[in-house]
DNA sequence: TATAATAATGAGTGATTACTCACTCTGATC
DNA sequence: GATCAGAGTGAGTAATCACTCATTATTATA
């Protein structure tokens, strides 16, 4: 786990903006606070306790972070940004129109890339997924990221496969909210809720979309 | 939302375990907790915060519930039963089989059923899945009735309808769990994401209904 | 090697925390 | 009206909270 917290760290708050200094002190408090905030929660982990565990003296987080508070956006905000990068290329459409023929083509590829993110940001997504009801910076970030930018892209997506006919007419705000919840249902699953079951990743994700495709396909049943 | 509070509580609590005497102070804590618990999460609400908006002295929620913890317990737990009762009743395989000739007819009676109730006591879910992950005593009550009673149960329908040949042949784990994302996910976002969005429920049930039964069906697509 | 700049420290701060307890209040029973 | 039990109180407690700051260690540049 360490290193693995550790390797994504450093190359993300390498690459956040334009090169900022960080020493291998805040590397350690970051890892040490992602691990504790996903195991008690944001509120009930004390700054001190993070020290503790990130073998640093308590002052040292304040100086790098002067608030607890900025010390959970600085480690939740690179994530939420590359969690909808994907969907923020700038020709994301064109790109769609040229490589995916098909809707199903489409979702398979961004569940299997979403689904690897998911497992290698686990800790923070959790973290993240807990604290953005209660805390104002983070569900204005999240309303910004998610919902204005990949729900109104994903939007577009569907009412294009929506008048080629390969999905069914039905309002694109609920399409897209049920192919969410197929997906995010197996995430939260597959990734908190029971990671230690046997999962075959390649059956589910074959039957999701299957579930998926059959569920929105023009075809009417039996 | 006070009126509503008080009145499932007081139907709450009273047939909780054989008619304890539950005082009007009882209410007015549970009452304010749960508003408090909903909008800032638990670990970041004060007992003193608690008592000053239940009108009480901060003594008086340790005389009733002797931990800030039990409190927390005390609201959660019958909810929790309430939750999951319509899958324990005595008889709930043999109403199916007499009741429900299809699948479709099984999947939107539970779905209304259900989403009446998640309308009722929204705020109460809401501390329920914020806790959970954190609270060892939440997360066995969780496990032993949505786990053990309702997801056995549920697999048993849901291969006695494989069985019949109107679902597909898939991991009955994989298909509970993408019927329960599809409820869920709706549930989530209609009440806790979106309440405030114009909402056409008859419509969106129809919709995930049609969705959940085209998705399980055997038919080919296109 | 000297100097400047930044990183790191940890004892100390007032505020707040969950919880206690000696006490008062209230209403029912005899 | 005396007695009693439980409901309710609120000042008080030790512990812990996020955060500060004067001081020291480390590093980069000259």
């Amino acid at each position: 786990m360490p290193d693995q917290v550790e390797q994504w760290l450093a190359e993300l708050l390498r690459l956040n903006d334009e090169e900022e200094k960080v020493t291998e002190k805040q590397i350690k408090i970051v890892q040490a606070a992602v691990e504790i905030f996903a195991e008690k929660g944001y509120s009930a982990t004390s700054t001190s306790e993070i020290a503790q565990k990130a073998g640093v003296a308590e002052g040292t987080i304040f100086r790098h972070y002067k608030t607890k508070q900025n010390l959970l956006i600085a480690i939740v905000t690179p994530i939420m940004e590359k969690l909808v990068a994907p969907f923020v290329i700038r020709n994301f459409q064109e790109v769609l129109n040229v490589q995916y023929e098909h809707f199903e083509d489409f979702m398979r590829a961004m569940l299997i890339n979403r689904l690897a993110f998911t497992r290698k940001y686990a800790p923070v997504l959790k973290v993240m997924i807990h604290e953005i009801p209660f805390n104002p910076d983070l569900q204005a970030q999240f309303m910004e990221h998610v919902s204005t930018n990949v729900v109104e892209r994903v939007r577009r997506i569907v009412v294009h496969f929506q008048a080629q006919g390969q999905i069914i007419e039905a309002p694109a705000d609920s399409i897209v909210r049920m192919c969410a919840s197929t997906i995010v249902g197996y995430a939260v699953t597959r990734y908190l809720l029971a990671p230690e079951r046997d999962w075959n990743d390649d059956e589910e994700i074959d039957l999701m979309v299957r579930f998926m495709m059959h569920g929105l396909s023009l075809n009417p049943v039996r």
